[in-house]
Formats: structure tokens, sequence, C-alpha cells
DNA sequence: ATGGGCACCTGGCTGC
DNA sequence: TGCAGCCAGGTGCCCA
């Protein structure tokens, strides 16, 4: 599920509920995660209050007096603001229980989320300290993607999924954020043009922006800290329209596989 | 350094 | 109805 913007908007969900409660309990249903969470982490987390609820990359933060959770939603993780009482289903697999009666509930059918705790500083965690700028940020700029592509052979649509060179960009947005800027996914990086970086950065800032506006996309089943959907699909141009006419120019959308992930493109309207 | 492929896991859909 | 096969929003790790 969850690109950038789909966190994001998880993390403003969470926000007015979370910081400045007292985590009363970390329940841990079920560990198995992608990695292993460690049994002693309830230990360490019961009884702290909640300072910050941070974003980096795809990544929430949840800073604590003594150290930071660090959770990830893997592909189809959600974290959800309900109360307390609130009877568990399958893949329910976390209850952080607040002071207020609420409980922010991790459930993740495919378990590839994660949940760490880290004291000291969390950018320098290994799971973060080699991401790349994120996108929304001043620093990924046209000459920061000139500069980037300049000797790389692989094709844009991955090098724009690729978390050591920009955070969050995932496969639907990768492929929204090429059709807009009229590139084709599998252009070469470094083939692309000065005035073809520019437009790429704009498109990844706006559709990004747009997608956190609108509560980001849900497609199956991602859902927000509220339990609502998000309403970015009605704005998508090319993902998962194979064969439909484009929004633009009525061509048929083509797919085809890029590093084993589904890409979508308009032949016509992308060069 | 770069690029490619696999792995982790469950559920939903398609086609026989 | 059952079952095999394929696909899905991510990303760390291993290999060439």
């Amino acid at each position: 599920m969850p690109e950038l913007p789909e966190v994001e908007t998880t993390r403003r969900g969470i926000e007015p509920h979370a910081v400045g409660r007292k985590i009363v309990a970390l329940q841990l249903y079920e560990p198995r995660l992608r990695w292993r969470v460690p049994d002693e982490l309830p230990g360490l987390v019961a009884g702290q209050r909640v300072l910050h609820a941070k974003r980096r990359a795809k990544y929430l933060l949840v800073e604590l007096e003594s150290g930071t959770l660090l959770l990830h939603l893997g592909m189809s993780g959600s974290l959800r603001v309900l109360p307390a009482d609130t009877p568990r289903l399958t893949h329910d697999h976390f209850d952080l229980i607040l002071d207020s009666g609420n409980t922010l509930r991790f459930n993740d059918p495919r378990r590839f989320g994660s949940l760490h705790y880290v004291t000291g500083d969390p950018g320098e965690h290994p799971l973060l300290a080699k991401l790349a700028p994120e996108p929304l940020d001043p620093a990924f700029n046209a000459d920061y993607l000139w500069r980037i592509t300049r000797r790389r052979r692989v094709a844009i649509k991955q090098l724009l999924m690729n978390s050591r060179l920009v955070v969050g960009v995932g496969n639907i947005y990768a492929n929204e954020a090429l059709f807009r800027a009229k590139v084709r996914p599998r252009r070469q990086a470094r083939t692309l043009t000065r005035v073809e970086t520019g437009r790429i950065v704009r498109a990844v800032k706006s559709v990004l922006a747009m997608a956190i506006r609108v509560g980001g996309t849900t497609l199956r089943d991602y859902v927000g800290a509220d339990g609502q959907p998000g309403y970015f699909r009605q704005k998508l141009y090319v993902y998962e329209r194979n064969a439909q006419p484009c929004r633009t120019c009525r061509t048929p959308v083509r797919q085809l596989t890029q590093g084993q992930r589904s890409t979508y493109y308009c032949p016509t309207c992308q060069k």
C-alpha cells in the first residue's frame, strides 16, 4: 500500500491523538513482522509520553521521552486510531495503548511492515542512515536529478524508486509522475535532458503533494488513521489502467514489467 | 559503484 | 468447488 502520501496521511491522522499522550502499554500479538519484534520492546516503551509524530521516507517516527519507535507499513499495513476496547481482527499485530482510552492499532496482512525501538539519534539507525533526500524537500531539485542521472544506465522509473537517490516514491507515483512529466519509464537516466529532469522533479513533487491533500491512494486495503480510504485513485492517469484510453489523448495505456514491477505509460504522450 | 534478482508473506482473482 | 498460478502499494540483501 503505502507510499509517501499514505504514510504522511497516517502521520497526520495519529498526531493529534498521540502527541502528549502517555503509552499505557504496547501489546504485541504477532512479533513476526519483517524483522522479529524483540520481546523486551513492550517493557521499554510502557509509561513513556509521546513527544512527536514524524516521518522520514516511508517510516513513521514516534518520538518518546527516552527513544523513538520506528514503524514501517510495508505493502499492506495500516495504523489506526481506535477505542482501545475495539475487538481485534485478523492481522492486527500490535496495540499501542494510550492513556486517552484510544489505541494505535497496527494491521498488516502481509507482515512486510516493521517495528523498531531506537535510542539516540534515529537518523543514525541503519535503516535511515543511507536514505536520500525527501522528494518534497528543496534538496530534491532539477540540478540534483540532473547530476545523479548523468552516468546511470538504469531506467528513470527504477531510479525514481531507488531510496538511495530519492525516497518515498513507489510504484504508483513513479508511474504517475513520469506520465505528467511526459517521459517514458524505460528511458535510460543518462539520456534525459535538462528540461526533462526539471519536468520530472516538478511532476514528482506535485503528484505527491496532490495525493497528500486527498489522503493518499487506496487501491485495495489502505486506510488512514481514521479508517478512511484515500481519494487519489480518481486522479490516476496510467496506474492500473492497462489498455484503457489515455485520459489526455485516448491512446490505449500500455503495461510492461521493469524490475518485477508493473509499469504503465502512454506511448503517445510520453517520449 | 552499479544493476539485477530474490526473498519475506497473505489474500484476491483468473482460468482450468 | 477446488486448486494452481499469478499479481499486489516495499525494500534489504546477495550476487555478478
